[in-house]
DNA sequence: TTGCCCAACCTTAACAAAACCTTAAAAAAA
DNA sequence: TTTTTTTAAGGTTTTGTTAAGGTTGGGCAA
């Protein structure tokens, strides 16, 4: 579960680490621009935003990145409490608002209830795709009743796969979230873990669900053809 | 879309009934058990939910709903703003949580991105001339039903036309733009990949709306004729 | 006005070059 | 050891580029 702080206070953006270090693995960015940068990367679960940044403001950030449709939840935290800004901050696309100061365990509950939703894990943690079941707490995939034998990577690939069906992910962000960012191994990889995710779920014709984009990426979808 | 208050406080839920009807169809419930009842029929897009009710509280309310898996989005709404509240509600299964009094504004948008979310209906960026529909989500392009298949290329420059179109645009322009400025290509390549695109709209009598302009450039416009 | 010419554009096809797939072996981890 | 991960290499497919010949339309001279 991977969380990106957008906060240029550094006090705070430790602080924040700290009391959501054990349920995330956390990327902060003290700047605006950065922050974005690496929001476009597509590979968080969701996002703290701050508003009152240097260059780049929170509103900015957000405004862009819901305009390259990345969907990432993205929780707004600031000192205005005004209702105009709050307007603003969900019109642009937030899906919640915390005002400073606020309780470390209220930003954590609502994280929680954040990412309960968005993962899908909502009971008993089940990710599914058409009859394709992806159970995340013991890491087994089966399709019906028959059990497939997926390695960790191949698991991690088909499971950010389902998580963003009908989206074209490029083999960097395949990369940056399944991999990590300092990785220094070869992106070349991704397309070794497609082939053999596709070749063991070959067996159940599920392996034309993963479609190809030659120049952009992998997606999963459930369409005919390239659709 | 649909959502149902539970919320004993008759001036409050008819109150809430205002600033929502716009958006949705409202169920009203006035006390816990009747609201469970409903709430059980799962039906609901969303669900507000009071704390303090005669009978049976809300926790009590949403404890028993997410005991049956009903899953439906629900916010609490309350006068305690005590952090360990906040806490008995995330606990039990709540979406989110505002606390009495409230701006109208500000529970509209918290309904707003919850719907947003769990529809599913997030903004799906599709670009349109006519009845072509570009996808720029996963890069498919289609008209009414049927998908048409452009490589990279072709796509981009389809995309460049549509943004522009009624605009003529100079074969450098769109070299630039899609083959980048240092480039060195031949400018030619354009026609070709006109040439391409035209092929692949015809069958769809799409071809006519590229329209050339001898030592102009080409232009994307609904007219008949060279208009 | 007519007909010719030439430049601009269209289209096709062949070749070149990426991008991707697959397999297998080496390396690392369990 | 066994399993998983990474690298490497050769093969396949798709896309990009170029070149050549065909087509079109506007300008201009007769």
């Amino acid at each position: 579960m991977n969380l990106l702080i957008i906060e240029d206070d550094k006090v705070l953006s430790e602080s924040i680490k700290e009391t959501t270090k054990e349920m995330f693995h956390i990327e902060q960015s003290f700047d605006g621009e950065e922050g974005l940068y690496l929001a476009e990367q597509n590979i968080f679960d969701v996002i703290i935003l701050d508003i009152m940044m240097p260059h780049m403001n929170g509103y900015e950030v957000l405004e862009e990145l819901r305009k390259k449709s990345i969907t990432t939840p993205v929780i707004i935290l600031t000192a205005k409490d005004g209702i105009d800004d709050k307007i603003k901050g969900f019109k642009v696309g937030a899906d919640d608002y915390l005002v400073k100061p606020f309780h470390r365990e209220e930003l954590l509950l609502r994280l929680e209830a954040m990412v309960r939703r968005s993962v899908g894990s909502f009971k008993e943690n089940i990710l599914s795709f058409k009859e394709l079941h992806l159970n995340l707490k013991n890491k087994t995939a089966s399709i019906g009743e028959e059990v497939i034998k997926l390695n960790g990577k191949q698991f991690d690939l088909l499971e950010y796969l389902i998580n963003n069906k009908n989206t074209i992910l490029t083999k960097e962000q395949i990369f940056d979230r399944i991999w990590g960012f300092e990785s220094d191994t070869s992106t070349t990889v991704v397309e070794v873990y497609a082939s053999n995710l596709r070749k063991n779920l070959k067996k159940y014709d599920y392996d034309q669900y993963i479609k190809t984009f030659r120049g952009l990426g992998y997606m999963l979808s459930e369409g005919e053809g390239n659709v």
